[in-house]
DNA sequence: GGAACTCGCCAC
DNA sequence: AAACGTGGCGAGTTCC
């Protein structure tokens, strides 16, 4: 695909967004490398004592009696070998090649206990082989200096690599403290992340243009996930801090919202909120299963502690079975394109006859994608590509501010929608002002079609405390 | 013995 | 009619 700026405002951003990138680079992030062996050796240890019991498994033992050379546990091939073709299970899904899936889900679905040992080494590998050996193996004196490219991502978002920067754990508590754990601040320094929050669902709305997602956008107290969640679990109320309803929002926001947006479908919808509550998709609601809902007309009352099931909730609106769910979310889909987000819809319509008439897509921030492109191609890259170009531009104006001004806390990284400050402890709380000036006040002013309110997140981590340290971070604006 | 491939998995 | 977008990277495997 041919990608090109358009206008000379792109041109500057991606000329100083590669000197901004190329000066965090150079000042790097400071490595804890004795943290690191130990946390090898450590982790080595306990993969090893992993293996040695899943080697004394029946499970085990089978399979290294179906073939002649000795098993290599690691070998998801060899597992699929055994596992459907030798014991003939029934995959839960195939890969590309048509070879019987192995991953996470795949093995999950068969209920073997002695699988869930091999996803616990599987995962402690992936902690010990993919980060902590890339930061030593990477680092110099003390140092990682990932890159950060931008010109190798089709849809114009960044890349980064030697070591990837981007793809740091963080959901998986365990894998998340472990890795990011290595990385420190200079010595008296804090770390320091400002997020966007939400930025794609706001750059989208202020490309479509959709009424009613403009004003989620616009109004603080409204919520479009809880709303979604509201509809599709049938609740007769939502509280905002009651145990399961903030489960509820995320898993409606991860497993209908965003897929819907860029393009999914109701049944893998329905799939995405059946793990959810786990162990319920395909077969009958058990009443008592399922995650806990707390009662928010006892939590208003001020009596805590009342409990449903989320299961009991949906029998009790008659969502019985999954097929029953899976229908529910087919209907729901129709309302959420047809009555809630039309002008979604019609702009994803028009947006993708414009390009096959002419070929090209242009962004807000002044670039241009051509080439071959499929329809979902089509809609989302001017979201993800724009929304970067938001932060880049925030970025860049960042950089110079804090190099101009002197300061001693400086830029180390960017994911996305995120920038990472090695901050000096005396200037976090300025530090704080003049990025909340940048991003939500500069940025829109600078580019006139943000119709939304831009809002940024930020965390802190304490005087010489790890990236697994980050707290949120306020101050008085 | 290295290039190119598949698969799985981490992030946004 | 079909059914989620963008990357990087490690291990295993196959091909030449």
């Amino acid at each position: 695909m041919n990608i090109h700026p358009k206008t000379k405002y792109a041109y500057d951003l991606l000329h100083e967004g590669t000197l901004a990138l190329a000066r965090a680079e150079q000042q790097g992030l400071r490595i804890n490398m004795d943290y690191c062996e130990k946390k090898k050796a450590h982790l080595t240890r306990k993969i090893e004592r992993m293996e040695r019991l899943f080697k004394e498994t029946n499970f085990f033992k089978h399979w290294q009696h179906t073939v002649k050379s000795p098993v290599n546990i690691n070998s998801n091939l060899q597992l699929s070998n055994f596992l459907y073709k030798i014991k003939k299970l029934e995959p839960a899904y195939s890969t590309t090649s048509g070879q019987g899936s192995t991953d996470e889900d795949a093995l999950k679905q068969l209920n073997i206990p002695e699988l869930n040992d091999l996803l616990e080494i599987r995962k402690l590998k992936k902690v010990r082989d993919t980060y902590l050996d890339a930061f030593m193996r990477e680092q110099v004196d003390g140092y990682i200096h990932p890159s950060f490219n931008l010109h190798l991502v089709v849809s114009y978002r960044s890349s980064s690599d030697r070591p990837n920067f981007q793809n740091n754990p963080k959901r998986d508590e365990e894998s998340m403290r472990i890795v990011r754990s290595a990385i420190y601040p200079r010595p008296g320094h804090q770390l320091m992340e400002v997020d966007y929050s939400g930025i794609e669902v706001r750059i989208n709305a202020c490309i479509n243009q959709d009424k009613t997602l403009v004003n989620y956008m616009r109004d603080p107290t409204s919520d479009m996930h809880r709303d979604m969640a509201i509809q599709i679990f049938k609740l007769d109320h939502f509280a905002k801090g009651a145990t399961g309803h903030k489960v509820l929002r995320q898993a409606t926001k991860n497993g209908f919202v965003f897929p819907e947006f860029y393009g999914d479908y109701y049944k893998n919808c329905a799939e995405n909120m059946a793990c959810v509550w786990g162990g319920l998709s395909k077969e009958r609601w058990k009443p008592g299963q399922g995650i806990p809902l707390e009662d928010p007309m006892s939590v208003k009352n001020g009596l805590e502690g009342i409990y449903i099931n989320l299961s009991d909730q949906l029998i009790s609106k008659g969502i019985k079975t999954f097929d029953q769910f899976t229908n529910h979310l087919k209907d729901i889909e129709q309302d959420f394109w047809n009555n809630r987000f039309p002008e979604y819809r019609s702009w994803k319509d028009r947006w993708y006859w414009d390009y096959q008439k002419c070929g090209y897509i242009d962004l807000l921030s002044g670039f241009r994608c051509q080439g071959q492109m499929d329809r979902k191609q089509v809609c989302n890259y001017p979201g993800q590509g724009t929304a970067f170009h938001c932060l880049l531009w925030s970025f860049n104006r960042v950089d110079k501010t804090l190099r101009e001004g002197g300061w001693d806390s400086r830029l180390v990284g960017q994911i996305h929608d995120s920038m990472l400050f090695d901050a000096h402890p005396d200037e976090v709380e300025r530090l704080a002002k003049v990025v909340q000036q940048i991003t939500c006040h500069d940025l829109p002013q600078f580019w006139p079609w943000i119709i939304v309110p831009m809002e940024v997140e930020m965390e802190l981590a304490g005087i010489d405390k790890s990236w697994a340290e980050l707290k949120p971070y306020v101050f008085s604006k």
